[in-house]
DNA sequence: GTTCTTGCAAAACCTTTGCATTTGA
DNA sequence: TCAAATGCAAAGGTTTTGCAAGAAC
């Protein structure tokens, strides 16, 4: 299964982190290195990632973080609205960090090799918008996932 | 986890348990009455099903049938493009029949009581189609879910 | 000192696989 | 008779949980 992942942070890098590491503080928590670990990792992403991912990129570099603590704390920051969950059909789920400032993003997957690349659209996000005024639900998020042979496969 | 399981047939059925029976034919395949009763019990359905609860829905009513049958027939069946799996983001895959001349739909999930209802746009397959031509991957499929709150959860 | 955090091991859960038996053609 | 279909039990993989030790405040 191929995967980005980013092994040094973004030049926009610090304003998510910041902003969780508020949050968290916000919300009762302590600070942890563990977690810390986790979320400059996550924040340096293009992309989302499987727990095994996050942690086989942490032993890499940072430092080790139990499997078990990865996932609690992937679904503290969940609930916090920090990351996402991202479903792409791989038997794994996948997470990411949410900006609230940034552009939406979806997925591409190729069914081959398993990359795993992010898209937007506007005109998708339009038709996603309007549609959700008609449907009988109260509609708080959206997933898209297309799937298809990435350029490398289909060559 | 509430869910639509339909126990009649709709009106329409039939027309894709044939081609189903056709295409395991073509394929190869010989009859067998596990096999059959998951295919009628899917012609009945308005939406994707779990495994699990295509158990439970065969054991009450047509006749029992293993899990690991379930799991064997539904992955035939996908690999014959007759069932698609679903995504949900609900720690299960659901499945549902593919039918050729049937509008394309997607899925509405409430996230509170764990309801999947279907929908269609079509606003938003053009959108998905205009993009894929502009995406790094040769696009096969795609899925898309609308997360929120149902009309009974969200009163 | 109290509460949150973390790791380890075990458990829970969905899904797949191996093997023996039954069934269909 | 031969190949496919099926059930059962066991295995595989991901995710969750219990519990005790460690760290933060």
């Amino acid at each position: 299964m191929r995967t980005h992942v980013a092994h040094t942070a973004d030049a926009a890098a610090g304003k998510w982190t910041d902003r969780a590491e508020a949050a968290l503080t916000a919300a009762g928590h302590k600070r942890g290195g563990a977690r810390r670990a986790v979320i400059e990792l996550l924040d340096g992403q293009t992309c989302a990632l499987t727990a095994v991912e996050i942690e086989d990129a942490l032993r890499g570099e940072r430092r080790r973080v139990s499997r078990a603590s990865i996932y609690r704390i992937l679904d503290e920051l969940e609930r916090l609205s920090l990351v996402q969950r991202v479903e792409t059909g791989q038997a794994m789920v996948r997470y990411e960090r949410v900006c609230e400032h940034e552009e939406h993003h979806h997925h591409l997957v190729c069914d081959s090799c398993g990359l795993v690349m992010p898209f937007s659209d506007k005109a998708l996000e339009s038709a996603i918008e309007t549609l959700s005024e008609r449907v009988p639900l109260k509609v708080s998020e959206h997933e898209i996932v297309l799937h298809g042979s990435c350029q490398d496969c289909a060559a």
